[in-house]
RNA sequence: GCGGGCGUGGAGGAAUUGGUAUACUCAAGGCACUUAAAAUGCCUCGGCUUCGGCCAUGCGGGUUCAAAUCCCGCCGCCCGCACCA
């Protein structure tokens, strides 16, 4: 009667071939149930899958299993995020063609994730590299621009010295390039903006409705779009200290409130007065250089102590024309914020403090707490930045500093200055436009042509895409676009001149804006033959549950709100603003690091023993001790890296999922072990025992679920837990789902050992309990839930059955145990009918033992009973 | 510096959102089966205890009949932003 061991070797492919054949996952459009589109974010062809793939997919793919199973049309598409300078470098250090190079990866790939086992619709799968995919891509930025929306213009911008291109403002991180890590340097270049800033209000509003993001990124990227409400106010320059041809100076604040606080102006290297005034003062020349210098790095300006230059112009105080404040030139005043100007107010905010003391400028308290006293409240060396009330302020004083906001901006807005408001109220944003030209090669084309008579022209529709060429070279740094002989040589389209093809390409995050979107059209059945491509008639956007890394709280994910906002505003599509309904973040996969006096060693080279308590790690081949190190997420440079592909050669796919689900909380860190991973493992093998003998003991037995007797007990577990199962997958608690399931088992696995004293109704009860035990591992264990159906003779494929129903009456005990506490300590329980009232419970709580001598024959003053939940005797 | 989060057994974590703290898994120890091992099954597993209990959710207070959960103050980690006026 022993039973063979499950073999997911023999299993797996088997039901991967039958699920492929029946076309379970090729979504049609046309479909009247109810639409699911659950997206993971699409991987970077970079050669193998990694264990973070892993469990992104998982996820993604237990969410659209169990929602086929309630019955929706399920949207589960796979593609290739394909452009980007990896390719590049493959080609310079190996000599391969980029091409080449990233399809050969995605063949790879896309063989590794079958393994599997995901319910994907392979039918959809596109690489964003493929013509026929960035022609769409081409269209929509000429129509872009002519809305409006996309921008050409000269700025400082980020340049990778490294990667020898341009960077977007979000992917410098703490100064250096996000992908290769150089410093990144300041370089005034004409480039192509996306206007992002045009919509920050508007992306800034939408956070409010995603209300099934988690709070972090919302908190996050409403930072990032920074909105703050200020006054825009412009200073008179007095006349007998203003360069030639300059009258004024205009600022940016948000507290105008302490305008009687301030003491000098303060103006970054490159305003264009700082540049007027240093004309004819080398001394100002000089330090203006020396600030463009310095100041670029996160870390020099961590230390970088406030410097300023005394200009020697001076400005007339809004409000005095007798009271006249020195500008500065300092280097803690950016030129691409606001005006590049401020006021400076010492006595609330630190900065201005730092450099007043420093170059022996007033400080004035203009706020002080609301208890404090006027006539000695004082600042020293330290700001003071909350609220309190107005003092030293003329007719602002004894207002709070936000009536004293609209008080001096409503004054200045009415102020004649040279015919204008001398004020204006200002929101300002920190977001930046988004700078998409990059000098590189292996990316969409810029579909742009510039002509000396007729300027940027865009490339007309009937003449997309334009391809890149196959026949470049890596052997010089660059652009290779720029350095092929024939390629950017073209007409105009307008004229018919000569002209220049842009030789840059796009970010490659622009190619990752809009692929949801691209997913919902199945052109392998129905190539489209118009570039306007319009979701609108499938009805599939947004994606319902989007899963991914919190790496791309920002980057990602914001981008993707600008464009599919910009995809509306320019008809490619026309349902939502907002791309994604539900986000998920989900943690990383880390592991312990070794290592040994060669450096890092891989989980493979290694055997770990445990002798006393302590864990030693010696090397497999030499016997070498190696040190075991941190735990860190898996990376190719701490080796601390496990292959899928081993994983699935020795467990199957199944254990691999099954574990990524398993212990931690899918947005926490999940920490990979070879024990855990047995684990896994054992309950794969352990459930398939399991079925193997319901299959023997259950033969023929029809399911049915039991009400009383010994049955009855397991009938209430299974339905709870089909309910709890559900309820856990609808909130991608995995873990907790995963718990439930080895409860299940452990409940069921006795009864059936003892199945010979088993009653007709109890085998009925088991019969079913081990059917929706069935269905219940299939969303995260599809291989070994069709081989139990089978094995206990179901008909069909688990992945096209529903998800089981559960009687609510079987889900609730008619008799519950109630704890009861005396004075708010559990004393112990009651056993209750569960629908008792109040006063029987009280009554019945009274009466037992453990209460009496609690009381100590005290009378109780009050008895606390919360229906179902808990009896409080408070003496 | 600003903003946010977290802290529960040897480890990962659970606790129906204020109501039985430690579910489930891993690790450890013991036992059974076995010639032996593996596999499997069963048992123990926060601390102290005079066996009545008492004390435990980073530390110290508070609110409450009742606190891991709420409030105040510390300590320690982690993440994001960073001279944004």
């Amino acid at each position: 009667m022993a039973t063979e061991r499950y073999n997911p070797r023999a299993s797996e492919p088997k039901w991967q071939k039958a699920w492929n054949d029946s076309g379970l996952f090729a979504t049609k459009n046309d479909d009247a149930r109810e639409k699911y589109y659950v997206l993971e974010m699409f991987p970077y062809p970079s050669g193998r899958i990694h264990m973070g793939h892993v469990r992104n997919y998982t996820m993604g793919d237990v969410v659209a299993r169990y929602k086929r199973a309630v019955g929706y049309n399920v949207l589960h598409p796979m593609g290739w995020d394909a452009f980007g300078l990896p390719a590049e470098n493959a080609a310079r250090d190996n000599k391969v063609n980029p091409r080449d190079w990233t399809y050969a990866n995605i063949e790879t790939m896309k063989g590794q994730l079958k393994t599997m086992g995901l319910s994907l619709d392979w039918d959809r799968e596109f690489a964003t590299c493929d013509p026929s995919y960035y022609k769409h891509q081409q269209k929509m930025f000429t129509d872009m621009l002519k809305a409006g929306l996309v921008e050409r213009r000269a700025a400082k911008v980020n340049w990778d010295p490294v990667d020898m291109t341009v960077l977007a403002n979000e992917q410098v991180i703490d100064g250096r390039g996000w992908r290769s890590g150089a410093l990144v340097e300041q370089r005034d270049l004409t480039q192509w903006f996306f206007k992002i800033t045009s919509m920050a209000q508007d992306l800034l509003d939408g956070l409010d409705t995603l209300d099934r993001w988690p709070d972090k990124v919302k908190l996050m990227q409403s930072n990032w779009i920074g909105r703050s409400e200020g006054l825009q106010l412009r200073w008179k320059l007095d006349p007998a200290t203003a360069p030639d041809g300059t009258s004024e100076l205009e600022v940016y604040t948000t507290r105008p409130d302490t305008i009687f606080g301030a003491s000098f102006m303060a103006i970054a290297a490159d305003h264009p007065l700082a540049k007027k005034a240093a004309e004819k003062n080398p001394e100002l020349a000089a330090f203006n250089d020396e600030i463009r210098r310095r100041g670029t790095s996160a870390a020099e300006l961590e230390t970088a102590e406030k410097k300023g230059f005394d200009t020697g112009i001076r400005v007339v105080h809004p409000f005095d024309e007798s009271w006249t404040l020195p500008v500065y030139v300092a280097n803690f005043v950016l030129m691409d914020y606001g005006t590049g100007a401020i006021f400076g107010c010492p006595s609330g905010d630190q900065r201005d403090l730092d450099f007043a003391n420093k170059y022996g400028l007033p400080v004035v308290p203009v706020v002080m707490p609301k208890d404090a006293d006027a006539a000695t409240f004082q600042i020293i060396d330290e700001a003071y930045t909350d609220d309190g009330v107005m003092i030293h302020s003329r007719f602002l004083d004894g207002m709070a500093p936000k009536d004293a906001f609209e008080e001096v901006a409503s004054r200045l807005e009415k102020t004649d200055l040279r015919g204008r408001p001398q004020a204006a109220r200002k929101v300002q944003f920190r977001l930046r436009d988004w700078l998409i030209s990059r000098q590189r090669y292996w990316g969409c084309p810029i579909p742009v042509i510039h002509c000396d008579s007729c300027g940027s022209v865009p490339v007309p529709a009937e003449q997309l895409p334009v391809e890149l060429p196959n026949d470049v070279t890596f052997d010089r740094p660059g652009n290779p676009l720029d350095h092929h002989p024939t390629w950017k040589h073209v007409k105009c389209p307008s004229c018919g001149g000569d002209a220049r093809r842009d030789t840059d390409t796009m970010d490659t995050f622009a190619d990752s804006s809009w692929y949801f979107a691209r997913f919902t059209d199945p052109w392998n059945e129905t190539q489209p033959t118009t570039l306007d491509y319009v979701d609108g008639a499938k009805g599939w956007l947004a994606v319902d549950q989007y899963i991914g890394g919190i790496e791309h709280a920002i980057l990602h994910l914001l981008y993707s709100r600008f464009f599919t906002r910009a995809m509306k505003a320019t008809g490619h599509v026309n349902v939502v603003e907002e791309p994604f309904q539900g986000l998920f973040t989900q943690g990383m996969v880390v592991h312990e690091t070794y290592r040994g006096v060669q450096g890092w060693v891989t989980p493979a080279e290694i055997r770990i023993e445990e002798a006393d308590g302590k864990r030693r790690a010696t090397l497999i081949d030499t016997g070498e001790e190696v040190a075991i190190g941190s735990i860190e997420k898996m990376s190719k440079s701490k080796k601390n890296v496990v292959d899928p592909d081993d994983i699935i050669a020795s467990y199957g796919a199944d254990t691999a999922r099954f574990f990524m689900l398993s212990d931690s909380p899918p947005d926490r860190d999940v920490i990979w072990t070879e024990a855990g991973v047995e684990g896994a493992h054992r309950f794969v093998q352990r459930v398939w025992r399991l079925i193997s003998e319901a299959a023997e003991a259950l033969s023929g037995v029809a399911p049915a679920a039991a009400r009383e007797g010994e049955g009855a007990a397991i009938s209430k577990l299974a339905h709870k837990t089909v309910k709890a199962v559900g309820e856990d997958i609808e909130r991608l608690a995995f873990n907790k789902a995963v718990a439930r399931l080895y409860e299940l088992v452990n409940a069921l696995a006795p009864r059936l050992q003892a199945i010979s004293a088993a009653d007709a109704a109890e085998k009925a009860a088991l019969r079913e309990a081990v059917e929706m035990l069935v269905a219940m591992i299939a969303p995260m264990m599809p291989h070994l839930a069709e081989e139990c159906w089978a094995q206990i003779g179901g008909r069909g494929l688990v992945a096209e059955r529903s998800w089981p129903a559960f009687d609510a009456a079987l889900t609730v005990d008619d008799e519950i145990v109630l704890p009861v506490q005396v004075n708010g300590k559990k004393r112990g329980d009651l056993t209750i009918a569960r629908d008792a009232d109040q006063s029987a419970v009280e009554a019945a709580a009274l009466a037992l033992d453990f209460v009496q001598k609690a009381l100590e024959g005290k009378t109780p003053r009050k008895i606390v009973v919360v229906p179902q939940r808990i009896v409080n005797v408070v003496a």
